[in-house]
DNA sequence: CTGAAAGCGCTAACAC
DNA sequence: GTGTTAGCGCTTTCAG
């Protein structure tokens, strides 16, 4: 019974002969092993956890459909665990899913990939973690794309079409993407020989009615922008709505950008220039990286993956 | 110890007393029972599968939710099956995930509610499902949206405004959704005093891009639509593109509906009328259902929930 | 390299 | 109403 264990593990020390004949016998009989039984006698659990806030995203619905590639492809499963990212709670509710459950991973997304009191508790529990796009601090798996570069490139697209005043809505506070992303905008203008102006940069949070709100009082100043680069997706359908309400034309009297190219940059009217991520790539790379280390502790990475620019029909040349 | 799992599994003879010291015992201690244990001594698994095609889907991803707070709810366990609907491997994929993973019921989602040979198997097989917007037939444990009243009432909202000629986008004739919402216009027009026109419905697929399409066909008729009811709102969006690329407006040239109320219809300009089904608590209710039915076998059935008209800028008076 | 023995934490069946 | 006993199907430990 054991040397069946072993052949079933990939453990070492079996001839093979015996494997060969215990392999054949598996396929004879179409034997499974019962995965509530090697968790119960074993130390595994062959079950990652997928943990994350703000649900109804299509970003973590994406991101989701690759964790769960990845671990299918692995005979992982995957558990949900949608928490309500206050920070007070949220390493409690950790710990009753790590000791209850026995993950024996997690895949944390943003905000969540940055708090650092759950990050200190999970390395205490001796649970690995991949992170999908972490802030810098806690580079150590998972996967990463360079939103600086890109957020820079697309300032850049904006300068070229002879846009000289370029105003930023930024992401909300608790996520690195809005840093990179607001350190990317500065650099694309340095690079193109514009001047940074505080007045033209607006907070956001990423939901729509915030990247609305935001145009509106962009859209009140004494000199109003020409183009607008949001944060992410939805602010730019935001700022849309705001700027058509006024019966302004997009990208005729503004233009406008955003972030991530989840399906609204697509469906909404004009259809949005903007950042793609490969967001359903990022979560299977982040999947496999902490597959690694779950089977061989030290293991797995940081990996980077490439944006692509979208360019559509909502960024057109700076009215004269 | 039979007795605090008598407790912790709400199974009767248990004296009121003794329920009460072992539940502030186990509240004392933070017991959690251990899902493995569980699963393997019993006959149940304390697992529940949602099955779905189409992943990348809003509607998904709330119903998602729903079933997952039903499930938490009850300390049951949901897994994801996303399957490639083409009816050929599905009743087999299936099996592989009753016997291998003893869930102890599934959700189903469109169109996966309505193939006959996979419901044969679960029968079959003894596992119980519940459906979410399943066709009529096999009308037993879930949860339901009288959508051809809803449609018949959205496409009474737009006779009032005084649209004669109104078109309808038909959604993808594999949903059952397709169906009640054709009759529901065919039954608005009707009651309405308007007569049916065979040339003003076309097809359409769910799509964002079969929408734009069918909309082009649309505006390209002799005598083209004042209205359009779009069968979802995706198809909606993609209406309003084609529209707009042509100088026309929405709503002054022509009136836009969809259906479903997803995010893009608050996010798209003019914000869309439509119908919200309340789909997280959709998924809710049929995973309740099927918690039900997996307790007592037998018991469960159909709920239906209440829908709501959501007016919005999309639509308005018919053009003079 | 192989296998016997002893559980993992729970529930089913059956006493009491 | 409550407790006892015997496993569920594996992995661990340790002896051969």
């Amino acid at each position: 019974m054991k040397t069946v264990s072993r052949v079933l593990n990939h453990e070492p020390n079996v001839s093979e002969e015996t494997r060969r004949r215990v392999e054949e016998a598996v396929a004879r009989l179409q034997y499974r092993p019962n995965p509530s039984a090697r968790t119960l006698a074993g130390r595994r659990s062959y079950l990652v956890a997928m943990l994350y806030d703000n649900p109804s995203s299509n970003y973590l619905m994406e991101v989701e459909l690759g964790v769960l590639d990845a671990c299918q492809s692995q005979h992982y499963n995957m558990m949900l665990a949608p928490l309500v990212y206050d920070a007070k709670d949220i390493v409690a509710k950790v710990e009753v899913l790590v000791v209850q459950s026995r993950v024996d991973g997690v895949v944390l997304t943003p905000p969540i990939t940055d708090d650092q009191a759950l990050l200190r508790r999970l390395d205490e529990l001796g649970v690995p973690y991949a992170s999908v796009s972490p802030k810098e601090e806690n580079r150590r798996i998972g996967v990463i794309v360079d939103e600086r570069r890109a957020a820079a490139e697309i300032v850049g697209h904006l300068a070229s079409l002879g846009h000289t005043r370029i105003a930023h809505i930024k992401g909300h506070p608790a996520h690195g993407a809005s840093g990179w992303r607001l350190e990317g905008y500065r650099e694309g203008l340095a690079r193109a020989g514009l001047r940074y102006e505080p007045a033209l940069v607006v907070d956001g949070e990423f939901s729509y009615d915030s990247g609305y709100v935001a145009t509106n009082a962009l859209l009140d100043l004494a000199r109003p922008p020409t183009a607008i680069f949001a944060a992410n997706d939805d602010m730019a359908a935001g700022a849309i709505c705001a700027i058509c309400e006024r019966g302004l034309s997009v990208p005729r009297d503004v233009s406008v950008c955003g972030f991530d190219d989840t399906p609204i940059a697509r469906h909404i009217y004009p259809a949005l220039t903007t950042v793609r991520q490969p967001t359903r790539e990022m979560g299977r790379l982040a999947a496999l990286e902490l597959l690694k280390a779950i089977r061989k502790p030290g293991s797995g990475g940081m990996v980077e993956v490439p944006y692509t620019l979208q360019l559509r029909r909502s960024t057109g040349p700076a009215p004269a």
